[in-house]
DNA sequence: TTGCCCTTAGACAACCCGTCTTTACAATGG
DNA sequence: CCATTGTAAAGACGGGTTGTCTAAGGGCAA
């Protein structure tokens, strides 16, 4: 049995990453920006996991201009959801508050030992903290 | 260039789950709770996967008795934090609290349509706010 | 020894993923 | 209009992973 594909290989992450952070490209920004080569191939590299990440719907291509621009199809939120939610079903019977206890505990120590978590960690503890406090 | 391989496959995981269970198992106590088939590859299969967990690191085997008795050599938790962090990584630049907002904002919105969220996630989620607050 | 199960080494097919080649197509400049 | 340039689309390819399987050797008990 072949292995399970991952939704967003690294290379297309590259991409969305860029998509992201433009809200909208051409081949051409996304090969400069990834590909300084600019090869040939490099372009249609591009156009390859461009194309695989469309039909993962991750990808939203608009061809009604030229050439063609692409957007976003998924927000990185979305996709930091989903990889929790595997990482949950995997992990947890697809429960996702064990993953909130694995990920407050080292958050908590860091902040004892006034390690590396920056104040803008702090203040979205807290700002976490209020909001369960208001329900 | 090849994809990443993942730390832990699909059917390796299959086999700590029973490690992390039962603490300890033979091949056969593995091959029958796993397999039920039972075939003679079933079990050469359960060896390869046993071997790929050995190198790494992630199932200890004591050869001392006969047959060998395999432990797990990590813990879920571990494992957990692990997929958490490259999560962080691939995703929020390696910060973990983005993740914890995209954890707490589903969860409370589970809490507030008065869904699927489960009577222990929720205690969880209050022993964990007694714990911050304690802080 | 015989028989049985475990161990070990390695082959294997199916598949993934990034790359590359090739061919066709749209737009622009002369 | 033709040539050039850049894009679109289809597909081949190699190296790698992953689960399975075959085959041969080794430990233990009867």
């Amino acid at each position: 049995m072949p292995r399970k594909a991952q939704d967003v290989t690294d290379a297309e992450l590259a991409i969305l990453q860029v998509l992201w952070e433009e809200g909208e490209a051409t081949v051409r920004m996304l090969v400069d920006r990834l590909y300084p080569t600019r090869t040939t191939s490099d372009l249609a590299t591009v156009q390859k996991l461009l194309k695989r990440l469309e039909s993962k719907q991750c990808v939203v291509r608009d061809r009604s201009g030229w050439p063609h621009l692409f957007r976003p199809g998924i927000q990185r939120d979305d996709l930091i959801t989903r990889r929790l939610q595997s990482t949950a079903d995997a992990l947890c019977g697809g429960s996702l508050s064990p993953l909130l206890a694995n990920l407050v505990n080292p958050l908590l120590t860091n902040l004892v030992k006034g390690g590396r978590v920056s104040p803008e960690e702090i203040q979205q503890l807290r700002s976490m903290l209020d909001e369960l406090e208001r329900e």
